[in-house]
DNA sequence: CCATGCAGTTAACAACTGTTCTCCGGAATT
DNA sequence: AATTCCGGAGAACAGTTGTTAACTGCATGG
């Protein structure tokens, strides 16, 4: 039944959690493709074998991490959507909301753009089954807006796309500028506003 | 002087190209950061140290591999772009130009695609440099267009990333999809079409 | 309270890695 | 024709890798 947490299990997922991490550290600079088994037991300070006790092996690994990183990506994009119609200020406001995300998880976000094309092919397929589910669920967000009537569904679903790639985009220039108060991090969000605010005027005249 | 190319000489690009062939290959199944001196050395069939003699490193190779990759690159997008204001059939002639450089130098592409956010940071330099020049040319070719009358350079320079990225995720869909005569690649070949329309109807109605 | 389960350890394995040094043969230079 | 230059070969190095096996200790369930 595994009904109690118990002392065992809490354990476990300790150092699984420990064995994530240090991956996600270790793969700020080198891409999964490259990550050794070993690299990540000695950083957690655990013996190789132990290892096997959470994962088959690295590809395994990555999988968890896709699991996780797109997890926190997930509401965020709900909401960076329902706000992105037309106002100006809303605009502004998604994009500070992907700045912050940023901020917050930046290993996650910076392992999902590496590994959305990497070497691994389990990860890569695990990246694009979630992030065509944000589309579709992007593509929902947008079917309720009375500026979507007339739209396909077709349509509706390739705005959703443009949407979902342009957050990517956005994401992984913030991920590159320095941090907090710098004047690159707000060129960066001016030229996603302005993106963003393109693509809304072709979307509010698309019907012609 | 190096003035005669030789036979000398003429053996040396030999093995070169024969390495930089070689890494391309392995790179379809892995990324840069994973690639080891070795295995591109046994899969041409000289000596390891024969290495030494064309790159320092792995990641030596990797710039020119990118140098060489977007060097093929570079004509397609000022064609690209030049073709794709607003005319229907210029939009579908340039998805169509991109499918056809993909299907002409797939390894490429998806070498790029894979190391503009892989795990060696001077390729990563490399890629992004050269897509920024690619993005200034785009900017200026736009510039020259009479509908961008009145456009500040900012924003030209923002719309001309637009396209630049949109190029680059349009390529990776194609190199996903099943090659010449598929029903996915007609969907790719779609969706993308529509996403550079609404871009562009968007930049007929950006001064309002 | 005792027996089972299981996370983590230790040791060892063959295979592989990047790098150095020394050498060879033939093109290039004079 | 003699000499230098240099792309490549060969061998050896210390260090690393993934994987197997048999083990230990301790929380768990009967």
């Amino acid at each position: 039944m595994s009904h109690t947490p118990g002392v065992r299990q809490a354990q476990k997922l300790k150092t699984r959690r420990a064995l994530l991490d240090a991956a996600l550290t270790l793969l700020e600079e080198q891409s999964l493709s490259s990550l050794g088994l070993r690299e990540v037991t000695r950083a957690v300070g655990v013996a190789p074998t132990a290892f096997y006790r959470h994962f088959r092996c690295t590809a395994d690994l990555g999988v968890a991490l896709v699991d996780e990183a797109l997890g926190s990506l997930h509401p965020m994009i709900r909401t960076t959507v329902s706000d992105a119609d037309d106002s100006e200020e809303r605009i502004a406001r998604a994009v500070e909301l992907i700045a912050r995300h940023v901020d917050a998880y930046p290993a996650h976000v910076r392992f999902i753009a590496r590994e959305r094309h990497g070497g691994v092919q389990r990860v890569r397929a695990a990246i694009q089954e979630q992030l065509g589910r944000f589309a579709r669920e992007v593509c929902d967000e947008l079917a309720k807006d009375p500026q979507s009537a007339g739209w396909s569904a077709d349509d509706l679903l390739m705005l959703a796309h443009l949407y979902v790639d342009q957050m990517l985009v956005t994401a992984s220039l913030f991920l590159e500028a320095p941090p907090a108060p710098s004047a690159e991090r707000e060129r960066v969000a001016r030229l996603a506003a302005r993106q963003l605010r393109l693509i809304s005027v072709g979307r509010r005249h698309w019907r012609d």
